[in-house]
RNA sequence: GCGUUCAUAGCUCAGUUGGAUAGAGCAACAGCCUUCUAAGCUGUGGGUCGCAGGUUCGAAUCCUGCUGGACGCACCA
């Protein structure tokens, strides 16, 4: 919060004591203070309606006659801030001194020395995100790539207020569709190993659409399918240990910074075969196809190189995790889960399947199949007990499609129903421990389909096309560019000097490349994180690919424009730490100062509205609206050639931007270049 | 049928959680590059906020009904 907002607080705050002897918070007082929608309006108001809740009583305008008629003669405790008070209707308007505002603003950001906005609460939450989860032996297309990014970006921004964000990706690597698959890989005996080596992921695909295509002709898919998966089932869980057991003794890996990194393994999955024979060819098939053990290694090998695909695709776009985890490693608990919820009564049996009946949700909530496998609902109670009892966490995020909706709500009322129930359960003191406090932090951030494309129809778009289109669009318009085209293309390259030492073409082409694919995927990453998640996408290619207005790449050009012209600026004297800013309302831009001054200043909002919205599109709105005011004075007025006092502090002004937008595309996951 | 969710300019979307005169961007049209990057800027046109009621000082926002779309609803994930 800005000096100028706190000092409102206060004024307000004696007001209400003085009127009503009511003590309020900061929070209370600073929830009555808001922008006007127009400068002209002043820039904070009061509205007086919002007092009536401290008793003040009667129509708005005469409650705003009343606290205006306190302020007026009290102005002189604000003076040193603001120009003037106004009442106007129902509000009454404040008016700051623009020339300290602006001053102030470009100040504070420049000494946070890039970490403006950062927030440090008393208590940081531990949160733990769970994004991405992709299903294996699938290709990662579109779908998944808002789910990825939405909770990249949450991930960044609840650590960037100073949370600790926990980024997990659960892959959906388990269940029926697995049988299927290879179902599919062992009927169809024309599978040519060497193409599968090579691009293993479109070839189980193609294996995956065929099957689905034959399931509709011949009922023995299904049935065997269904086999095969109860085999793969039964072979992982010949289990060993309890849940119980399980969860007792894995919160002692929980780390100091409470971040437990682990690999792409299967992790307890994977140990159950670990030196089993992966190599695939022609012969073994019956080894592969014949067997449990077999099957499990053949479903773990389309695991391995699904996730080493995935891993390249997120590198590719920087999206990172601090653990992999399947539905595997929890399918072998399951059968716990079971037998728990039903013994305490919590689950019930009905036509044959394990069922429980949720509070507020109609649809009954599948446990467990007849046939005694489970479903991915056990599977994601199991989860969710196993990462308390892991990381002990604060809120625990799913950022999932809303299609899944009703799945959510039921995963989030057994758990509510496990708290009221909880002494119902015979023995497992862990389990009863994890489990009872789960209810209340679990939050599904859902998300609107991508309208345009379907898996079963097999005209997925591969995000790597996706990719690879918009970076040839992105080629183009460079291309297009006289000063690039024209002569020098080092220009791109701020290591070299122009006109001296130019690299061969193979180089210049490489910085062709590098940046227009930046702009590519900064143009499809924000495209996903512009809209509120909730609205269902109409996939366009135009829309895509067009990369003017509110798009990526005008917030990338709007940071090239500025490195540009700060570069030619060169950097005062003064080195960016406490300089002397100051601005004279005098000047013809002082208007425009204060307004992205003013900007700037609504960045704490932005963020705080975005973390408790899960909602990253708030930024980009944000980031749009101070771009264009930026825009907008850049085209206006010139820098270069004025006094150096002139100069000075607009350069600081420049580099405030800079920082604020540079912050916001790191938060979307937005390639920042250093010039397009 | 039940449930969830959505409907704002020709198109894509904002709209400070019930507040001041409903805003942007595309597209269309008219302008602005010998001067800091034209992926930019300026201007014009474009609205019964799906429809009908209700709640109150005040509704795009809240409640009810209707219309239309999307999604989900027992052994897929």
């Amino acid at each position: 919060m800005d000096i100028f907002k706190k000092k409102l607080v206060s004024f307000i705050k004696a007001v209400i004591k003085e009127k009503k002897n009511i003590d309020i918070s900061d929070e209370e007082s600073e929830k009555l203070i808001k922008n006007p929608p127009d400068v002209s309006f002043g820039d904070y108001s009061l509205a007086s309606y919002y007092l009536a809740r401290y008793g003040f009583k009667g129509k708005p305008e005469d409650i705003a006659e009343e606290i205006f008629n306190f302020f007026a003669p009290n102005f002189a405790d604000i003076e040193e801030l603001f120009d003037k008070i106004e009442i106007k209707g129902a509000y009454v308007n404040f008016f700051v001194n623009k020339e300290k505002f602006a001053s102030f603003v470009v100040r504070d950001v420049t000494d946070s020395g890039g970490d403006y906005g950062r927030g440090a609460p008393q208590k940081p939450l531990k949160v733990i995100i769970d994004f991405s989860s992709p299903n294996i032996a699938k290709p990662f297309g579109v779908g998944h790539l808002r789910s990825t990014v939405i909770g990249m970006s949450l991930s960044k921004i609840y650590e960037f207020c100073g949370h600790n964000a926990i980024k997990i990706n659960y892959l959906g690597d388990f269940g029926t569709q697995f049988g299927k698959l290879i179902t599919a890989f062992c009927r169809y005996g024309d599978i040519d190993f060497s193409e599968f080596e090579k691009d293993p992921v479109k070839i189980l695909y193609g294996l995956y659409v065929r099957i689905h295509k034959d399931e509709q002709a011949d009922a023995t898919v299904e049935e065997e399918a269904k086999n095969r998966f109860k085999t793969l089932e039964d072979f992982i869980s010949v289990n060993k240990r309890s849940f119980e057991e399980y969860l007792g003794g894995v919160n002692s890996v929980n780390n100091i910074n409470g971040k437990n990194i682990e690999n792409g393994s299967g992790g307890e999955a994977d140990s159950a075969c670990a030196s089993g024979n992966t190599k695939l060819s022609g012969e073994n098939k019956n080894f592969f196809c014949g067997t449990p053990e077999g099957q499990y290694n053949l479903w773990k090998l389309f695991r391995k190189l699904s996730i080493d695909e995935f891993k390249r695709i997120y590198e590719s776009i920087g999206i990172e995790f601090d653990a992999y985890e399947g539905e595997a490693y929890s399918a072998e608990f399951s059968k716990d889960i079971k037998e728990i919820l039903l013994e305490s009564g919590i689950a019930e049996i009905s036509e044959g399947a394990v069922i429980v009946n949720v509070k507020g949700v109609k649809a009954p909530a599948l446990i467990a199949k007849s046939d005694g496998t489970s479903l991915y609902l056990s599977r994601d109670i199991v989860t969710a007990v196993s990462r308390m009892a892991k990381y002990n966490f604060d809120k625990m995020i799913y950022v999932v499609g809303s299609e899944q909706a009703l799945h959510f709500s039921q995963l989030f009322g057994i758990f509510g129903k496990l708290k009221e129930n909880i002494q119902k359960i015979k023995d497992n003191p862990n389990f009863k421990n994890y489990a009872s406090i789960i209810d209340g932090r679990l939050v599904h951030v859902k998300f609107g389909r991508i309208i345009g494309m379907s898996t079963r129809k097999g005209n997925l778009v591969f995000l790597e096309d996706y990719i690879e289109e918009a970076r040839i669009k992105a080629k183009e318009k460079l291309e297009e560019r006289p000063k690039i085209l024209g002569g020098d293309l080092n220009a791109l390259n701020p290591d070299i000097e122009p006109g001296v030492n130019k690299e061969p073409a193979e180089s210049e082409n490489e910085q062709i490349y590098s940046t227009s694919l930046k702009v590519g995927v900064g143009a499809v990453i924000f495209n996903d994180l512009k809209t509120r998640r909730t609205t269902d996408v109409n996939f366009s290619w135009d829309n895509v690919l067009s990369f003017e207005g509110q798009t990526g790449p005008y917030l990338q050009y709007t940071v090239s424009r500025i490195n540009s012209l700060v570069s030619k600026l060169g950097v005062p004297d003064s080195k960016g730490k406490n300089p002397d800013v100051a601005f004279s309302k005098n000047d013809a831009d002082f208007n425009d100062i204060f307004l992205i001054a003013r900007q700037i200043a609504f960045f704490g909002d932005a963020l705080n509205e975005a973390m408790e919205q899960n909602e990253p599109s708030v930024l980009s709105s944000y980031a749009l609206e101070l771009a264009s005011l930026f825009n907008k004075y850049y085209q206006n007025y010139r820098l270069i050639g004025n006094a150096k006092d002139y100069v000075e502090p607009r350069f600081f002004m420049l580099s405030a931007v800079r920082m604020v937008l540079i912050r916001i595309l790191n938060l979307l996951c937005v390639p920042v270049l250093e010039r397009m």
